[in-house]
RNA sequence: GUGGCUGUAGCUCAGUUGGUUAGAGUGCAAGAUUGUGGAUCUUGAUGUCGUGGGUUCAAGUCCCAUCAGCCACCCCA
């Protein structure tokens, strides 16, 4: 470490003892996803930038500052994917797999970059799970993907958390809102904090739930987006709400909530853990039913959502729920002398050989740092042979967690190990 | 991108108004224990005091810059 190398802002490195964390949420989602009837789609870290640009929306900030540009060697403008849906539905396109058998139900997990300022549950370089359903608009699917994402959640053991969902309507209403939402707001601009200033002419809707009080005492009275829903975002919402209902889903109606990126309509919604701190969004979604026409497929409807595994993990520590087993070895080898060592070294293999986790350490020589070594190993069982036991072809193998000890025959001990 | 707090051993932290060889707990290693781990005891090793500059006879301590983490804003996963 002489030149002292350091990781890049904003990063991290999953070090072996948090490694079974992370697999054990990426095994639950994939286990969840999959009894959903969801297939697993992996695309590039890297797309065209415009990709993004086009659907994320230029003016957000995601493409105004936060995304990863570069060109490569020929020039193209290329961008580290800041957000999965977008990579998904260029691919759904692309190999047009409306057509396939199992094309409209996708899961994707994998690392996300935005150029943000780093903070507890927020990295430049993330890690995301997510799903995107395609071809259909039936409030059920809407209902469906949200129950997805509880039921993960559930399964993980967390109970800190509330959905909350909204209906931003189609393009045309939330444009009619907006307008509402502007000369609502207009007569008030010098009442506005900075931030809303510009939020007026950016996103008007994001003047909702800004925190600044006073700005928070005029928004009470602004126009609701619920109400300015089209007849039909209405009607969807409302029969979305009742599968959730008969799915005995609990949820909150939160009219504020936005999402950040341009390309949703009708159903939005989000799981907050309001201990995290300001980074309290686990997961959040909705419905795009114009996106895949946008980005040059056939007029298909869609929806889904994303979340992010460092905020899941952290809200596991906080409850401190199971990550499943710890990786440990089932058995480690204890030597003494030549011959047993010999004898050891055969045995490991054959155990490796089979299949079973197995641990030994040549370093050290005498009986009790091998058995230090095995304790801590966190092993089921030590196997020991010296002299006695190399004569009689036995092992004495020691339950490490019961302090039992037993003679068996070498020759059984892949089995013994395999039934206990 | 804005504002604030912090940075001393692998980890958690102490370090008095600047003063000589920078400490503790934990962890690590060895031994007590050359056929039995987890408890206890003994001993031991480990620090560019985040980095770079400055002030000073003297800097872990003061000043400036820089990097990083955290908190809030912003944004969102």
């Amino acid at each position: 470490m002489a030149e002292g190398y350091k990781i890049p802002r904003g990063t991290f490195d999953i070090l072996p003892s948090e490694s079974y964390k992370w697999n054990y949420v990426m095994a639950t989602f994939r286990r969840i996803a999959e009894s959903y009837g969801y297939h697993q789609i992996t695309t590039p870290i890297f797309e065209q930038s415009d990709l993004f640009e086009r659907s994320v929306g230029d003016a957000t900030d995601i493409i105004q500052k936060e995304m990863y540009r570069f060109q490569d060697r020929k020039g193209r403008s290329l961008a580290l994917r800041p957000e999965g849906t977008a990579p998904v539905v260029r691919s759904f396109v692309e190999n047009n797999l409306l057509y396939e058998k199992k094309g409209n139900r996708l899961y994707y997990m994998g690392p996300m970059f935005r150029y943000d300022r780093p903070q507890k549950g927020r990295y430049r370089q993330f890690y995301q799970y997510g799903v995107e359903n395609f071809g259909s608009d039936h409030p059920y699917i809407d209902a469906e993907v949200i129950a997805l994402g509880y039921s993960f959640l559930k399964e993980l053991g967390l109970t800190d958390f509330s959905l909350e969902i909204n209906s931003i309507g189609t393009a045309k209403s939330s444009e009619v809102h907006n307008a509402a939402l502007s000369a609502y707001f207009e007569p008030h601009l010098e009442e506005l904090c900075a931030d809303c200033r510009t939020r007026l002419n950016k996103n008007p809707k994001r003047l909702l739930d800004c925190k600044v009080p006073s700005c928070r005492a005029i928004a009470g009275n602004a126009p609701s987006m619920l109400a300015y829903l089209d007849e039909e975002s209405a009607a969807h919402f409302a029969r979305v709400q009742e599968y959730l209902t008969l799915m005995e889903i609990p949820f909150t109606i939160n009219p504020t909530i936005v999402r950040g990126l341009d390309y949703y309509s009708k159903t939005a919604f989000e799981y907050i853990n309001n201990n995290l701190g300001s980074q309290n969004a686990l997961a959040g979604g909705g419905r795009y039913d114009t996106l895949v026409e946008q980005l040059g497929g056939k007029a298909t409807t869609g929806i889904g959502f994303a979340g992010g595994f460092e905020r899941l993990i952290l809200s596991m520590e906080q409850e401190n729920l199971s990550f499943g087993e710890v990786p440990h070895p089932r058995i480690f080898l204890v030597s003494l002398g030549d011959e047993a060592e010999k004898t050891a070294i055969k045995l490991l293999t054959d155990l490796h050989n089979a299949g079973i986790s197995a641990a030994f350490d040549v370093d050290k020589t005498t009986l009790n740092a091998q058995m230090k070594a095995a304790g801590k190993s966190d092993t089921d069982f030590t196997g020991i042979m010296g002299d006695d036991e190399i004569k009689s072809g036995k092992i004495s193998l020691k339950n490490m967690r019961s302090g039992e000890q037993i003679l068996i025959p070498i020759n059984e001990l892949i089995t013994f190990l395999k039934k206990n």
